[in-house]
DNA sequence: CACCAGGCTCGGC
DNA sequence: GCCGAGCATGGT
């Protein structure tokens, strides 16, 4: 970090753990820079922000930049502490409810961000049969080869590509971001946002059955890629995106029931709950085994 | 070094 | 409408 930088002091009260947002796996980008200092990338600005204290953190913003970008990135006037209080109360009506609040304890401090529609399409199209750290890797390829560099106190850093610049990408390069045979699909959403086939703009303000629709007419992009998108970026809260991951808590964890659409109107962040915590079951799983 | 990955498309019932 | 094979490549 070099002298001179802007770094604004920040209060938060409600959840709010960096480590395990940039690990929840919505967000493929975001990372733990240096002992303690986390990077989120939207749009053509970074942050850096690192915790102090139980509510307070550092962040290499300026005021307005937090009031104005990141507080509404990291969700932040929504009460998130109060969601999972409702959590508590909708698991005492099943038997397997330790399930549910045990994954709302655990989860405790992820948010779901609002992310830029374009990256997260393309994201979560790549995302398809991969493992988190090669969709890391691709998107980092996607960014290196065609984003713009911005620079930061904390280094330069590349920003996700604009339509406009990925649509210049020739096949071959593309290919050239192991996107293995997604690379056809990245293409065709590409070319359907560029030319205003799937007008990602217009669905911010689209009821949650059209923003589906609309994205499902992209190749390579089906029910949970679209959900994903429709959760994460146009943050339809009352949406869960089912994977394999998902699903198997269903199947294993609450009777073959999908609780999420009884939970209503924030099943997404249950659903991330609840994914994050599967996922770590079985990582120590791998590390006692 | 097999194995499987935040799924989807396509063809066959 | 449901079901299963096939998909390219990388991380473990």
């Amino acid at each position: 970090m070099e002298s001179g930088e802007v770094l604004t002091v920040i209060k938060i009260r409600d959840d709010f753990d960096l480590a395990k947002i940039a690990d929840s796996g919505q967000c493929f980008r975001a990372a733990e820079i240096q002992d303690g200092w986390f990077r989120f990338i939207t749009s053509r600005q970074a942050i850096h922000i690192k915790k102090i204290d139980a509510e307070t953190f550092q962040a290499s913003c300026s005021a307005q930049e937090w009031e104005g970008i990141w507080k509404n990135y990291f969700d932040l006037g929504e009460n998130y502490s109060a969601i999972r209080e409702e959590i508590f109360r909708f698991s005492e009506k099943f038997s397997f409810g330790e399930k549910l609040s045990e994954a709302a304890e655990v989860g405790k401090g992820i948010r779901i961000l609002r992310q830029e529609p374009f990256e997260t399409l393309i994201s979560f199209i790549v995302s398809q049969r991969k493992t988190i750290p090669a969709i890391r890797k691709s998107i980092e390829l996607i960014c290196e080869k065609f984003g713009e560099t911005i620079r930061t106190d904390f280094g330069d850093v590349k920003i996700f590509p604009t339509v406009a610049a990925l649509s210049k990408a020739t096949t071959l390069e593309l290919s050239a971001c192991a996107l293995g045979y997604r690379g056809a699909y990245v293409r065709d959403a590409i070319e359907k946002v560029q030319e205003r086939i799937v007008r990602l703009d217009d669905l911010q303000v689209a009821p949650d059955d059209q923003i589906i629709a609309e994205l499902k007419f992209i190749k390579g992009v089906g029910e949970k890629i679209a959900n994903c998108v429709a959760l994460y970026a146009y943050h339809r809260m009352n949406l869960a995106p089912v994977d394999v991951w998902i699903q198997r808590a269903i199947d294993e964890d609450f009777g073959g029931r999908n609780i999420f659409a009884e939970f209503g109107a924030n099943a997404g962040i249950l659903q991330q709950y609840i994914f994050f915590n599967k996922r770590l079951g079985e990582k120590i799983f791998e590390l006692t085994d």
